[in-house]
DNA sequence: ATATTTAAGATGATTTTAGTCCTGATTTAT
DNA sequence: ATAAATCAGGACTAAAATCATCTTAAATAT
């Protein structure tokens, strides 16, 4: 459907979460209830970040999940292709062969195009800039409330 | 799966075979061999286009398909459009409420900006930029082709 | 030991994808 | 008028993807 499946836009938010949450270790649970993903398919996403080498876990007392990497490291496009799989927009991207014209194809430089402009964007934001991002707009937001008392 | 669908990869095929034949009617079956549909498939692929405005069709005898409007009006967004519906690469940007944080998101932005680019690509090339290209292309091959030689 | 956490695997309901097939409506040719 | 050619529309289906849940095992801190 050319759309994002909730494990892309699941695991956004709880990498989001645990850079916003550097210095210590956030739990399934608290992610699952401050970032409203189900608990039990959160675990799930967990294990693919792990897995992916994004976050790390440690298991136990005292455990739960952090980033592996400084928040500033991580992209969105890495974080969303962790539990995705590699982003291809068309099948025709995957590799050769996957097309009948493949070559001889004049569709299939504009899907190139469109993937790598899609890329840049999802590589040109870090998980760092994205919390910057939300306290700047949290203090906008309050600004805002302010005002119109 | 951020993937293009079938849908909209035949739909492509089509509308193109029908810029790169527009001083003649083709019929399901020609278009189906040509660009390598299923038949029955494209059947249905060909009633989304003309609902969309996109190809008219004639029945009976002599009939078949032909497009609506000339080819430099007919962008890759628009076609693919017809056939899958409005394309939203991420649910928060169909509509407002789609997202539990909705605004106050600080990743929403990025995907209206990659969705922007994308648009931008796909409504960058009509069917008659493409039927061009795929000629650009035959003649480069053949020249290839014949330096082979 | 015991309580706390994540890891891994099995399972399942629902939806989407990618088709097929049949009947009917329309147009043209004879 | 009738037959032949074509598209229109709807019903149907198999397989895969999506979006989860649940259970048991393993690791860790106290």
């Amino acid at each position: 459907m050319l759309q994002l499946t909730r494990d892309g836009e699941y695991a956004v938010r709880a990498v989001l979460h645990l850079a916003a949450h550097e210095d210590r270790v956030s739990l399934i649970h608290e992610i699952s209830e401050a970032q409203d993903v189900p608990k039990s398919y959160l675990s799930k996403i967990m294990q693919s970040l792990t897995r992916a080498g994004i976050v790390k876990s440690r298991r136990g007392a005292k455990g739960g999940f952090f980033l592996a990497r400084p928040a500033g490291s991580i992209t969105l496009r890495e974080t969303i292709e962790a539990v995705e799989g590699p982003i291809h927009l068309n099948v025709c991207l995957i590799k050769k062969g996957e097309c009948p014209k493949d070559e001889g194809c004049p569709v299939h430089p504009v899907w190139r195009e469109a993937q790598k402009k899609l890329f840049e964007v999802l590589e040109g934001k870090t998980m760092q800039d994205l919390v910057r991002d939300a306290e700047a707009i949290q203090k906008r937001n309050s600004r805002k409330l302010a005002q119109a008392r």
